[in-house]
DNA sequence: CCTATGTTTCGCTAATTGGCGAAATGAAGG
DNA sequence: CCTTCATTTCGCCAATTAGCGAAACATAGG
């Protein structure tokens, strides 16, 4: 029962409904532009991701500083539970919050992948939030 | 965002979810026997069973004194919920205290309906609960 | 009308949860 | 080592929620 009600109380709140939906749109993302989406605290985007980890539902990959959350696959999660979460994507979709965040997301992931590498080297920030001070400022 | 948040904070219980697998393997009960079947106060039942019924998980059928509750079907459910809670049913029936109540259950409804609109008749108490005294006592 | 009884609503308290900032942790890079 | 920065953990406060008993409602039957 501990796992049944560890998933059901984890999608059970808009901000992790709202990270789910994005990452089933996008795939992969990390903290910071997690962060950014919802508008919320560090310390708060990453309790959240957490108890949906704890859950289950989503896997990290560790990559150097950065953490990338992910849906987990069919077979990582715990319970059969990827109807469920698959339920909460396909209703999810049509709400207006969801929507706007998608938006929101293609600027935030404009930065793809690779220019974050390549920012990563030059030892640039992860994300536009933090100091609003770009590379020449410095 | 209302209606799915509705959905998933109303199995976001464990209590709320023992009512729900009771009233999947019972078809339908009344607030007092499930109130015996959770040991909780006719209150708090009466709470849980309007937030899983606000959500459209669970209609009532008044009937005189006695409210019966059952789970909507498939198209009084709104936002497609029917998937979501026939995967907590299937989830939840391998659960200790599911199967446990289910053989609870088997004692507190051994009394059916039938027999129930009777002891109506006579003017008997709905639930074994309440005082202790049989009819001959009285 | 009066009583009895099943259910619901209303206050109230205790427990849980979501949010933040500060501090701790961990990984690069000088 | 020392700094930087993404992330996590910790301690605290505010908001939400589960639980109860008392009171209110509703219905059936003297």
């Amino acid at each position: 029962m501990r796992t049944l009600l560890a998933i059901t109380k984890a999608l059970a709140d808009q901000n992790r409904i709202r990270i789910i939906a994005a990452l089933h749109s996008s795939g992969e993302l990390c903290v910071c532009q997690i962060q950014e989406l919802l508008g919320l605290a560090a310390s708060s985007t990453s309790k959240h991701l957490s108890i949906l980890a704890q859950a289950g539902i989503l896997t990290v990959r560790k990559d150097g500083r950065w953490a990338h959350y992910r849906i987990a696959d069919r077979e990582e999660i715990p319970q059969e539970a990827a109807p469920i979460v698959e339920w909460v994507c396909s209703q999810s979709a049509s709400e207006k919050v969801v929507l706007q965040d998608r938006k929101n997301l293609d600027a935030i992931s404009a930065i793809s992948r690779e220019e974050l590498c390549q920012r990563q080297a030059k030892g640039i920030r992860c994300c536009s939030s933090a100091p609003e001070t770009p590379v020449a400022a410095k």
